[in-house]
RNA sequence: GGCGCCAUCGCCAAGUGGUAAGGCAAGGGUCUGCAAAACCCUCAUUCCCCGGUUCGAAUCCGGGUGGCGCCUCCA
């Protein structure tokens, strides 16, 4: 593993500056990363996953490459979907956000998500959003307004600097409206006064709740400081969740907030973003429940981070086939090693060749679609030295393969797959197909024991009639000295 | 209208100035009683179109065409 320090190299493009630039942290060896997490007022979609997949997979390369990181993704619990839905449904809002929260903590785990460092709540972190908008009142950033406190963007002449837009042609466009309570149509609410029936705490202002964008300023700020590293989310966040945590943060502190601004691109369905109002979702449960989360992950990491990817059922069914030929060489490489004693012996090839190739894809921001070439090359070779070994000597062949078994790891740990034993997955696979075939684990035997009574007495006629019975059901048979094995396959 | 993104083999997709990665599919082969799996070979003189810059462009510039996103909630 090579220290931080000896890999200027990593690339990391930058909303902000609309460029790849060397990711050089404000603390040598540290990042500090801040994430943009759901508003838990449903349960998350494939877009959400593709999205917390990208920096999930930054994250562990992050540390992978050596740094320490801490990894803050928060969770927004007040907001106005949220007393929506918690009208719609007769709840008390804190009670579905809580609901929403775990199932939401469930999905993401069996993604096989990381834990961040820290996923904070705004509920939990009230104190700082009201220090957060009295500093802004104080510096003269913000007022007051009938309860409401609005952000005066007039008052912060780097606005919208993310997005790149011009703000007299935001004016223009459609916005807000100024008037009696919001003195210019783009300020936006740090603080909402109190409605009936709405969660509301204590201010100097008035009893309310936070705006939209105040909890992610506050919350980034206190658990990573001020600059920080990292800030990263959805496309869909540069304009103006993103800007306007970046105009309310640097007003108060006179401080960037964070140096660089990653975005992750949008997974589409059928030409058009996934998104909850356009009702075009798939949400990440109902998808695990079809696809195995690996293959899902195999899925999401197929396209890079930045660029559309289209979803599909076949795009799915072909990332669990190619991670069912991963877990299969696995399982082959495991039983040749398992077989003998092995010599220490020299190897073959250059070791750890595939390896430094996903590094230097990996290093060009983060390019994992481009880092698959490398994890495709290295089971070609695992399998070709199983079936066809170059040299006859069987411990170099042998040390060879655990030498490059052991550079599978790597991959692994960085992209979040092959965390099964290959047996086990292997398995759970065929048993999934079984059952959604609707096959008899007892007939399928019986077929099989007794072609290999008609293979015994040399009977092809009748040993290929029951292969061919097997393979209509969808069978598909293995022989090999050992015996025959059976598998089944996806597509009816 | 403003800001921005995308267009690469049948499909997915990387590549953003040095002469087209990879996966799937397809065809051929090795292996096999026959298969399957695995491996090997083949598979874009060409990157939406038209101009331009350059010794050199899929990559840069200008202009089209088509698709998408943000500007209102959104990962």
């Amino acid at each position: 593993m090579a220290a931080p320090e000896s890999s200027p190299s990593l690339k990391v493009f930058n909303t902000l500056t609309q460029r790849k630039e060397s990711l050089d942290p404000l603390r040598p060896g540290e990042v500090r990363l801040y994430v943009c997490g759901p508003t838990v007022y449903s349960y998350v979609h494939l877009g959400n996953a593709r999205t917390f997949t990208a920096f999930d997979v930054v994250v562990r390369y992050l540390r992978y490459r050596g740094y320490r990181v801490t990894y803050v993704r928060n969770l927004t619990d007040v907001d106005d979907r949220i007393i929506q839905a918690a009208q719609a449904s007769h709840e008390e809002p804190r009670l579905l956000a809580d609901r929403f929260v775990q199932a939401f903590d469930e999905d993401v785990r069996a993604l096989g998500l990381l834990e961040p460092d820290v996923a904070p709540r705004v509920t939990d972190n009230m104190p700082e959003i009201l220090a957060l908008v009295q500093k802004l009142l104080d510096a003269g950033a913000a007022y007051a307004s009938d309860g409401d406190v609005f952000f005066a963007v007039s008052a912060w002449p780097g606005y919208a600097k993310l997005s790149h837009r011009n703000v007299e042609e935001l004016r223009a466009g459609e916005g807000g409206v100024a008037g009696e309570r919001k003195r210019d149509s783009l300020d936006f609410a740090l603080w909402k006064a109190e409605k009936p029936g709405e969660p509301a705490w204590d201010a100097p202002w008035g009893r309310g709740r936070p705006g939209w964008h105040i909890e992610c300023s506050a919350m980034a700020v206190k658990f990573l400081g001020q600059p920080f590293d990292i800030h990263g989310g959805g496309l869909d966040l540069i304009f103006p969740h993103h800007d306007n945590e970046i105009a309310q943060s640097e007003a108060s502190a006179k401080a960037p907030l964070a140096k660089v601004w990653m975005h992750t691109g949008f997974l589409e369905m059928e030409n058009a973003k996934m998104s909850k109002s356009l009702g075009n979702v798939v949400r990440l449960r109902d998808a695990l429940a079809r696809v195995d989360a690996e293959a899902l992950r195999l899925f999401f990491l197929s396209s890079h981070y930045r660029n559309p990817l289209v979803f599909s059922e076949a795009a799915l069914t072909e990332a669990e086939r190619r991670l069912e030929y991963f877990y299969e060489t696995l399982q082959r490489v495991d039983e040749r090693l398992a077989l003998r004693e092995v010599q220490m012996a020299a190897t073959l090839g250059d070791s750890g060749r595939f390896l430094r190739a996903f590094e230097r894809s990996m290093d060009d921001d983060f390019n994992a679609a481009e880092g698959q070439a490398a994890l495709h090359a290295l089971f070609t070779e695992m399998n070709l030295l199983l079936d066809r070994p170059p040299v006859t000597d069987r411990d170099r062949v042998a040390c060879t393969l655990a030498e490059l078994r052991a550079e599978v790891r790597p991959f692994g740990q960085v992209l979040g797959i092959f965390q099964q034993s290959p047996a086990r997955w292997l398995e759970w696979r065929r048993d999934r197909l079984v059952e959604r075939r609707g096959l008899d684990r007892a007939r399928i035997e019986a077929l099989i024991a007794e072609r290999a009574a008609a293979r015994k007495a040399r009977d092809w006629a009748r040993a290929d009639a029951l292969r061919d019975a097997l393979a209509t059901l969808g069978v598909e048979l293995r022989d090999s000295a050992a015996g025959t094995a059976w598998k089944v396959r996806d597509e009816p």
